[in-house]
Formats: C-alpha cells, structure tokens, sequence
DNA sequence: CTGAAAGCGCTAACAT
DNA sequence: ATGTTAGCGCTTTCAG
C-alpha cells in the first residue's frame, strides 16, 4: 500500500503538483472551476493526505505548539491542558503534551526533543531547574510562556495564581470560624516550586496581619511519608494540636484526610479544613470539603492566546510582568 | 537568529554532511577519532539541534506514536497515559496526544491528522462512531491498537477489561453483605460504548446466576441530570428502593454520592455502595468507598508494546482476539 | 490560470 | 575513513 503523494493527485488529475498545492491551501482565485473539480475527485478517489512533514520542512514551522507539563497526573494540569488544547485547535494549532514529572532532566530532555520536532513554541509548566536553558531559549528568542509557577528574572511571559491572595482567603475563613490554631500541609518546598513557597509565605503574612504568631511546627511540608509522620507527633501533643487544616494542594489533601479519618478526628468539629485545587469528590464527600479553587479555564486561554501571539510576532520583551489570577472560596461543609 | 543546521556544523568541522549525519546517527565505527572530536566541538559550540522535520520525511517515520483519547479529564484515562509515554519513551518513540471528547468528528479529525502528521500508528480509546474508516486504516494495514473499547469484527488488538467479571464482583460483595436489591448506575449507552453495555450485561448475569431477578427500573443511565432525574423518582417510591448501588465509572459515582448525601441517605447503613474507576479520594472519604479497580498500567504497558511491535512488523492479522484483564475489589467500608 | 524548477535539512547508497 | 549525490513531499517564485 505505497502512501499517495500530491504528484499522484496531480497526474490524476491532469495538471501539475503546483496546482495541487494551491488547491489544497485553499487559493482558489485564478483557477479554473473545472481544475478544481478534477482536483477535488482524485484526492477523493485516491484517498490523499497531505503530507505535513513535508510542508513543515518547507515552511519552517510545524503550526504545533509544545506542552511540557509538571504532572499530568494532577486534574488542575488535565483541566488547563484541555483548554489549551481547544484554544489552540482553535486557532489551527496543534499541541504535543509531554509530562516532565516534576523532574528537570526530563523537562530539559523534553525541550530539546521538541525543538528538534521544530514545534513553534512552547508552553511550559517549570521545573524549577533549567535556568541556564531557559537563557538559552531566550537568547534564541524563542516562543516560550511559563505557567503556574515562575522562573527569577522573568524572562518569559508567566501566568500564575494570586497565591498569597489563597492563603489569606483560607486563613481568614478560619479565623472567622474562630479557629486560630491554624497548620499549613504541603509538599516538599526543597525545589523551591513557587507556588508552594508563596503560599506559606501568604500564610505567614495572614497570621501576622490578623495579630497572630507563626508557629514553625505548624507548617508541614514533604513527601506522603513525611506529611503523615510530622502530623502524627503533632498531634501527640495534645497543647500544640491546631484546630484547623490548610492544605496547599490535592495530594497534601489527601494525606491530611486520610490522617484525620485514621485518627477519628472529625471534620468540622474537631477541627476545620480548607483545601485546594478543587475535585468533584470533595464536594460529594461527608462532609464537603470547602476549598480555594483556581481559575484554569481562563488561566488556560490566556496562556495559549499569549503563545499564538508570541509566535505571530516573535519579538521578546526583556522582561515580563507576571499575570496574577485571583483565587476563589468555595464554602462547604469543612470549617 | 539563524537556525543551525547540519551544513554550518559540517563546514565548521571541516568535513562533509554525511559525515555529521553518521556522528548524530551513533555509527562511529570507521570514523576517526579526531574528526569524531572536531564534529563533537563543532555541535557544542553553535548549538545545533538535529531537525527531526527533515529527518523524517527523509525516512518516511517519525518515531512518533499518535494517542487518541475519550476523555482525558479522566483518571482511568490520565493513569493510562502516562504508562503509554513511559514504554514508548525507553523504546524511542514518542506520542502525540489527542482528547477526542468522545466526539466522533473529533475523532476523526485527529485520526486525519494525525496521518498527516505521519505519526508511525495509532493507540485509540475508539468513540465507536468511526467504523468506516478503522476500516480504511485496515485496508492500508496502518499500524492501531484499541484500548477500553472494542469495536466489532475486531479488526486491531484490543486490550479491555473483562467487565462481565467487573459486575460479577460487585454483585457477589452485596450479596454477601445481604443486600439484593441492587441497582446499576452509569453513564448513557446510547452511543454504544462497550465498556458501559458490558457492565450493564455482566450485572444481569451476575443477578441471574445468583437466582436474583433484574429490575429494569433499577438499571439507570443517562447524564448527571438524567441520572440525578431517575434517582430521585426512583426514590419517591419507597416500595422500590434499593439498598445496594453500583456505579459503573466515576462520573457515576460523583452523581450517586451527591446524590446520597443530599438526601442523607447513609452509606453503608441504609444503601451499600460500590464504583468503579478508584480514585485517591474515594479512600480518603468518609466511609471510604468500595471499589472495583482495573490494572491500568499493565493495560497501558501491553497496548504500547503491542504498538511498537506492530511497527516494527506491520503485518496485521485478519481478525483480533480482545485482551480482558480482570479487575479487583478493594474492600472498604461502603458495604 | 497553470507549469517548471529550486530547495527546505537530512539520510543512504555509492564512490573514492 | 570520508565525500558525492540523489531524493523524501511539499511550497513558492517566476514564466508562460
């Protein structure tokens, strides 16, 4: 089964592969109709489908953009990668998707394997740990945009959430409740992944604007393991015990729920919790879970629309701004 | 910012193309050490990324493998993925994935461009709404496997879930636990999908081997409204409300908890729950859901293998057998 | 309105 | 051990 080519459309249909090439490209002006028409029956007789390598390699661009995700296994991640997807089709892009799994070698891997494919530009979810080829890529003045988290200086444009807005949100929901003795659980900050460090940093800010003291055994960060130990020997210490939860993220989320449940501390009796990155599961789950969410989908379009721009007129600022997003309570049943 | 090619790094080395291509491409063996060294210096100092456009129309592949998917805000969905990416990347392949949306114009779509884009096959999580042309892709022995569904005659390798068994094992744990009265939750079948028709089928077997009779008023399908909709009349009626609920797929589940909680319908004192498609969540919630789970990751593993080695060998046979895998119960506390 | 021809960056015989 | 050459399938002037 030999792949038809666009001479095979051309000599079927009587004319040469240049007006092919028109023809498929939409430029029908100065051609005759009855062209069009026998055009238009060999490709269908014959089934063609033009080749987009070869195109690519003519046209120098691949009208694909890359999207390096941090973890593709996250739904805040699923959800913007989706409407990225959608904004990009529609605008005849492509997206190729490739999950770097929080890891800076496979990011830096990644990169390169989708400048070789030659994609357009790339949207980038960063590891934290690629400043020099981040240089490089702008050197290049290469189409890039980084989102969720951010990369010192600001080389490229950045869509991020209003992190330590999140954190004043989930502290003074507390507070309201009366609940002061707030803790913080989140993943590793060793990194150094933005969001997670602003949101401690918020936190902090929180206490102190509402006349309340920090206290450093009240922030938990770490893998699964480290989470549920620090939250064990927290709890031994029945002075020190919180009455209330944050969790920065789903899978400290998680961690904490499993805790609590395992410990037969009630939620919101014992104590009150407000997570992030909101799931369907937290709001059917007894009691529901309150939480701050994110706005992905305009995060999401924002995002690609800044990439397309980028790559309509690729001319790099020196520096950019970031574009903050603000976060939102969802109320429930948990404070 | 010229783009570096093959030439630049030739010239600067002082050797020929083919050279350079022999040194990119690892066969070193009758070159000489020194100009191994000059072409290594060269390609360091300007940079220079191989372009993969031109290599593969060159070799008429890509190396790429395209993924068309249901929906990829899908757990079961995302999970698969990312196995798929992990196998193909240790074989050097890379993949290119599509959310079809379970909308078959998008799905075919992406399958024309997918073959535009030359991707060397195709793993599909099929919308069913494209016989004619899984046919034509036959015809021209292009390389594709199935995944989750299977579409009739079997024309590529399929992996699935043995549903039938899926059913069965629900069924079984609430008659275990005493609770007959049970009642399927899922999704629409309107449009075919298998996995849905066939849990509805294995959840009548598994009533009938067991001398239980099938209430049809107790199968309900549709969307969340319609779902919602059947629940609450199914309700009103007290003679006919079942103690046990079985949801088929997570967004069922999502509908049936929601469902339960608004009407403080208690889990498991009144109604025994059990869902498939587990979720991180549903262990942490409280009580913690039941459920049965598939073998992702030795589906996507087996798929992508069968992929690369259907590449390699694009000899397809005739007709395909289907691969079940069998599911799991993870026992909890909704029963 | 249509055709001829050059070339995108790379690979793979085939020479040397 | 390295260079020469002929395309891969398409787009794009430039002629006619």
């Amino acid at each position: 089964m030999k792949k038809i080519t666009m001479k095979d459309v051309a000599d079927k249909a009587g004319v040469s592969k240049s007006t092919v090439s028109q023809y498929i490209n939409n430029r029908y002006e100065y051609m005759a109709p009855a062209t069009k028409e026998r055009i238009e029956n060999a490709i269908e007789e014959l089934g063609y489908v033009p080749n987009y390598v070869a195109k690519s390699l003519k046209q120098k661009k691949t009208a694909t953009i890359g999207v390096i995700v941090a973890n593709m296994l996250h739904s805040f991640t699923t959800e913007i990668i989706r409407v990225i997807e959608d904004t990009c089709n529609q605008n005849d892009f492509h997206i190729f998707v490739c999950n770097a799994d929080d890891n800076p070698e496979k990011e830096q891997a990644y990169i390169t394997m989708l400048m070789a494919k030659q994609v357009d530009g790339l949207i980038i979810f960063p590891t934290m740990g690629n400043r020099e080829l981040y240089k490089q890529l702008k050197k290049a003045q290469f189409p890039v945009v980084f989102i969720d988290r951010k990369v010192e200086p600001v080389l490229f444009p950045t869509f991020m959430l209003d992190n330590d807005k999140t954190s004043e949100l989930a502290v003074e929901r507390f507070i309201k409740r009366g609940r002061t003795k707030i803790c913080l659980v989140g993943q590793s900050i060793e990194s150094g992944i933005t969001p997670r460090i602003e949101r401690i940093g918020g936190y902090k800010k929180a206490l102190f604007h509402n006349g309340l003291h920090v206290n450093e055994k009240w922030i938990i960060t770490g893998d699964s393991d480290g989470i549920n130990q620090q939250l064990q020997s927290l709890w031994q210490d029945e002075e020190a015990r919180p009455n209330a939860f944050f969790a920065i993220n789903g899978m400290a989320a998680l961690n904490l729920l499993l805790f609590l449940k395992e410990h037969s501390i009630h939620i919101p009796e014992d104590v009150s919790v407000i997570t992030m990155d909101d799931s369907p599961f937290l709001a059917a789950s007894s009691p529901a879970i309150t939480v701050v969410a994110q706005p992905n989908s305009q995060m999401g379009i924002d995002t690609a629309n800044m990439m397309i721009g980028l790559i309509g007129n690729p001319e790099l600022k020196k520096e950019y701004q970031v574009f903050r997003y603000p976060p939102t309570l969802i109320e429930r049943e948990s404070v």
